[in-house]
RNA sequence: GGGGUGGUAGUUAAGUUGGUUAUAACGCCGGCCUGUCACGCCGGAGGCCGCGGGUUCAAGUCCCGUCCACCCCGCCA
């Protein structure tokens, strides 16, 4: 007697069956898609990994079989033998392979399924919390399957592109030294080393660095990274970086890198030839015309400078605008900025529509938001600007390019406010009136980064990570102007999301102490920080830049999903927490005593 | 740290100014059915209305608190 698995072997996956295969004797393995029972004749929808193939149990094909599938319940792991028969005029066009079924002899029921928590069709959605709960049953939705036999292709095409640039796979360490600065790091108690800790690595950074100093040339990794900040749609703790590095480079050769790789994985997972090179963009251009360093470059509407021609009139009348511009703070000059609506598709926007989006550039940030209806002879009508001189509102219409039946948005005061509110809304309108095309891919680097930013107490602080380079041509302003030296850092960004970042590394010791100390860092800190880079480095630094691409949003896009968690196996909540799993959870004293931690300041419940 | 949305049957949702026994669809269970593929027909079971307090003669509904999930700002060198 022959038995499933051991004598009766696989022959076919549940999607490979086509008019060809009729007549043949089959093997399929699977889970029971759906059951439809019709008394006399019996139909199961057999699903795996390959797709869909419906079986037939007839009593005159086997009677056996036939009594045994009214048993068959959905998620039942069945294996079945029969022949391919055709549909004929019968058959499914909503599959492919809807022109055969199987007529089942021999069927075997591997194992019972209870009644599933939800259903597992992709039409289904039922709530997320419950489809972490129950993750392996998510995980058997076809559109999951799906991407992640996308995101596999990822994989195999990042390693075929990466090595044919003659990049080295070499793996670094998770368990690192804490390096404060930068994101929050996890941190892993050290049991034999009693109250110290290594963190959890947030980016192989350092190390690549120091493969570039021991001459491997080119190395490239696809490696998870930690980070302890707060999530988002497209932000996980844990995630999965394409990492690179190479010596002997300047920016271009990093990024015509990275375009190869662009190029393969959208050849190789979408079919689509995508053109190289990319479009360049300076960050000072993109936050002013954007009000975004990753702007959604696949439609217009750019967002105006109007901040001297507000100060020019000071403010026009209108006080808000007057004090807007005369505040003084340790911050950057405060700006006005106006986004104009062409009327095409301000009449897409109702009256109530567009005062609504005022309560949403409030939940921003914003204290409000300044807008008019622009009537016939550039008035400015359901404004609340009535205060406006008419010279400046003419020099306002003229400057913005405004029409009749445009509505024009107004943000004034700090830039970084300004800027965020009127991008965010720029993207926000732009999806509510439907705007934004589907099916395009505008990739764009974005570069010249500030070097510095200001930290909440007003101190500068390193952009990216302090390793980056100065742009030789700012250098000369590192002690008297630091916060105009641009950095050789370069973002890849594609319909609206950061996917890479990376820089050129300072590979000389002078310009990187120069660098700390503006930094406020002495070659003391510095020494106890990152000494052990800094002593590599005194023994012949290559010239060396690189990147790192976030794999787990390439795979989001890639796919079209809508959020991180439907290309992660076993995501985390927005609280960090896995409810597949439970975990983070309490450990036992006796394992704390080992690491030699106490729990203080908890509320007791 | 802040703002917003949501939580009612296994699932997805409805539930009016607070007022009889909390609805529907899908799923589930039983029966019938030999060409379905969203199978159909008949019958049935299934509820801590997230949790805790309060107001009230009366709370799914109003108020306060809290937990969870999601979206956003801050944060993410």
């Amino acid at each position: 007697m022959p038995e499933f698995l051991k004598d009766i072997k696989r022959t076919h996956d549940c999607g490979a069956l086509r008019g060809g295969d009729v007549g043949a004797t089959v093997v399929l393995f699977g889970w029971v898609a759906s059951r439809r029972d019709h008394g006399g004749c019996v139909f199961i929808d057999l699903r795996d990994r390959g797709g869909i193939t419906q079986v037939v149990f007839e009593p005159q094909t086997s009677a056996e079989a036939h009594a045994l599938s009214s048993e068959l319940r959905s998620e039942f792991c069945v294996g079945v033998r029969g022949v391919v028969r055709s549909r004929g005029e019968r058959k499914n066009p909503n599959l492919p392979t809807g022109e055969i079924e199987v007529h089942c002899t021999d069927l075997a029921v591997f194992s019972r399924s209870d009644t599933p928590p939800f259903e597992i069709g992709d039409d289904a959605n039922a709530n997320e919390s419950i489809r972490l709960k129950h993750r392996a049953l998510d995980l058997r939705r076809p559109s999951l399957q799906k991407n992640f036999l996308l995101r596999s292709q990822i994989y195999q095409t990042a390693r075929r592109v990466l090595t044919a640039h003659k990049f080295l796979e070499i793996e670094t360490p998770f368990l690192v030294k804490y390096t404060p600065g930068g994101a929050r790091n996890f941190l892993v108690p050290s049991r034999l080393s009693p109250g110290q800790f290594y963190a959890l690595a947030e980016s192989p950074q350092l190390f690549k660095q120091l493969f570039m100093v021991a001459g491997f040339d080119r190395y490239f990794q696809i490696v998870r990274c930690f980070r302890d900040e707060d999530l988002r749609q497209d932000r996980q703790p844990e995630f999965t970086q394409i990492d690179l590095e190479m010596s002997f480079v300047v920016e271009e050769d990093v990024q015509t890198v990275v375009e190869a790789l662009i190029v393969g994985l959208w050849k190789d997972v979408l079919g689509i030839d995508v053109v190289t090179p990319f479009s360049r963009l300076a960050y000072k251009d993109a936050m002013s015309l954007y009000g975004s360093d990753k702007p959604d470059l696949r439609f217009g509407l750019p967002l105006c400078d109007v901040t001297e021609v507000v100060r020019k009139h000071d403010g026009g009348g209108v006080e808000m605008l007057r004090q807007a511009l005369s505040a003084k703070g340790a911050g950057e000059a405060p700006v006005v900025k106006g986004w104009r609506l062409p009327a095409a598709e301000a009449a897409k926007l109702s009256n109530v529509e567009i005062d609504k989006l005022e309560e949403f550039v409030k939940g921003l940030g914003a204290r409000g938001l300044a807008r008019a209806r622009i009537g016939a002879g550039g008035a400015w009508t359901r404004s609340p600007m009535k205060a406006m001189r008419e010279a400046m509102r003419n020099d306002l219409n003229a400057a913005a390019g405004l029409q009749e039946g445009d509505v024009f948005f107004l943000q004034f005061g700090a830039p970084k406010l300004a800027h965020t509110v009127l991008g965010a809304l720029r993207l926000h309108v732009a999806n509510k009136i439907g705007i934004v095309p589907a099916g395009q891919w505008k990739f764009a680097w974005v570069t010249e980064f500030p070097l510095f930013e200001r930290g909440d107490d007003g101190k500068l602080v390193a952009s990216h990570h302090p390793f980056t380079s100065p742009m030789a041509e700012d250098l000369e302003r590192l002690e008297s102007d630091p916060a105009s030296v641009r950095a050789r850092a370069y973002d890849l960004v594609l319909n609206g999301n950061e996917i890479a970042g990376g820089s050129i590394r300072i590979h000389r010791g002078d310009v990187q102490s120069r660098v700390f100390r503006a930094i406020g860092l002495s070659d003391e800190d510095a020494r106890q920080k990152f000494g052990f880079l800094l002593d590599a480095f005194r023994h012949g630094p290559p010239p060396h830049g690189g990147i790192a691409a976030g794999l787990d949003r390439l795979a989001m896009l890639l796919c079209g999903a809508d959020s991180l968690r439907d290309v992660i196996a076993f995501p985390k909540t927005q609280k960090g927490t896995d409810l597949c799993t439970d975990a983070p959870s309490a450990v036992t004293n006796k394992q704390l005593d080992e690491l030699h931690i106490a729990l203080v300041g908890l509320d007791s419940k």
